[in-house]
DNA sequence: AAATCGGGGCA
DNA sequence: TGCCCAGATTT
């Protein structure tokens, strides 16, 4: 009888384990929220920065809630996906409204709340709360589709299936939290998309890939298409004092909530707009060399249109979804990633 | 340049 | 239920 999965998972974390995440001291089901929110999409490098300004910034659920869309935005800036920063002030204002403060401890409860589907549910569940719960990330796909040498793209709802059930099957009832951080542990340290280390792995020796000698085949990859290029300009627009003009987006679509650059759908159609905006034209342009900015589904060029306009600036409330943005003393609102990297060309 | 990653939203 | 959407990072 081989030793079970799960201890030899959990043998491996008490060894070589990740027990100092800043989510892992202090930890409250708050901040393994923020944390499995955070981490969506985003490795554990990246996140910890961003952790640590947003929980100063908002240290509990109610400081959240109270706090304005574009403060959240703010502290998000620059990690992407910003549904995911939306979602999380939405499901704050729910946990104080629905749940006197205190988050649910089961999965339905976890998973009514926008921005947590199933596996950040199972996550939050094990690891705040010590419950029984399964967890199907990225890495704990990986580590499973290679130990059981699963086959196909997990994108396709067969596989994601098969997956599930072995999750489900694997999980223990005791140390659900040391087992969920253990297999995201593993997932990201040994089971690596490239080169992993199978000499470290302690799942080696029964691992199906890994006997094949196949372990990087796993899990398949998503069928590629060509992605098509599309093209904006963005209105740079500077007035007297050097200030630059912003305009917040619309709640959904790319950078939804986010301020933002006005778009033109040409160079020619700057002066125009600067008539409507500010009722005067500009009295020079400059038409910069376009950059490309990639979403997972286009290319984006982007052509700055620069433009220095008469206007004092200032008096434009930020409630109105639009201001005249100091370079040196910045509001707290969300900004676009090439937004910020122009901002800083510009300084 | 290509691959990646969990959930919302809509038909 | 099955597609489309959203972006910074890593390789």
């Amino acid at each position: 009888m081989p030793k079970p999965f799960h201890n030899r998972v959990l043998a491996w974390f008490d060894r070589h384990g990740r027990k100092n995440l800043p989510w892992q001291r202090d930890t409250s089901p708050y901040r393994v929220w923020v944390s499995e929110i955070m981490l969506q999409q985003t490795q554990v490098k990246t996140v910890i920065p961003y952790f640590e300004r947003f929980t100063q910034a908002f240290p509990d659920v109610r400081a959240l809630a109270r706090a304005s869309e574009d403060e959240v935005l703010h502290h998000w800036t620059g990690l992407g996906y910003y549904a995911r920063a939306r979602n999380l002030h939405r499901a704050a204002q729910m946990v104080v409204a629905e749940y006197d403060s205190e988050f649910p401890a089961d999965l339905e409860g976890l998973e009514a709340l926008p921005g947590v589907g199933r596996s950040t549910a199972g996550a939050i569940l094990s690891i705040a709360f010590g419950q029984r719960a399964s967890i199907l990330d990225g890495n704990v796909k990986r580590v499973l589709a290679r130990y059981h040498r699963v086959a196909g793209w997990p994108g396709q709802s067969a596989v994601h299936k098969q997956l599930w059930e072995i999750a489900e099957q694997y999980t223990p009832r005791r140390r659900c939290a040391d087992y969920t951080q253990a297999m995201m542990d593993l997932g990201a340290t040994l089971c690596t998309r490239s080169r992993p280390a199978c000499d470290l792995c302690p799942l080696q020796q029964d691992c199906a890939a890994h006997a094949a000698g196949d372990p990087q085949a796993y899990p398949g990859k998503k069928p590629k298409k060509a992605l098509p290029v599309r093209a904006t300009h963005f209105l740079v627009a500077r007035n007297a004092a050097g200030d630059v003009w912003l305009e917040k987006r619309p709640g959904s679509g790319i950078w939804g909530g986010l301020w933002c650059f006005p778009e033109l759908a040409a160079a020619q159609d700057c002066s125009a707009r600067c008539l409507d905006l500010w009722g005067v034209e500009p009295h020079s342009v400059d038409a910069w060399e376009a950059f490309r900015h990639t979403f997972s589904h286009y290319h984006l060029d982007i052509t700055p249109v620069v433009a220095q306009v008469n206007n004092p600036g200032g008096g434009v409330m930020e409630a109105s979804g639009q201001l005249w943005y100091n370079l040196r003393d910045a509001p707290s609102v969300g900004l676009a990633a090439p937004v910020v990297t122009l901002l800083n060309r510009l300084k």
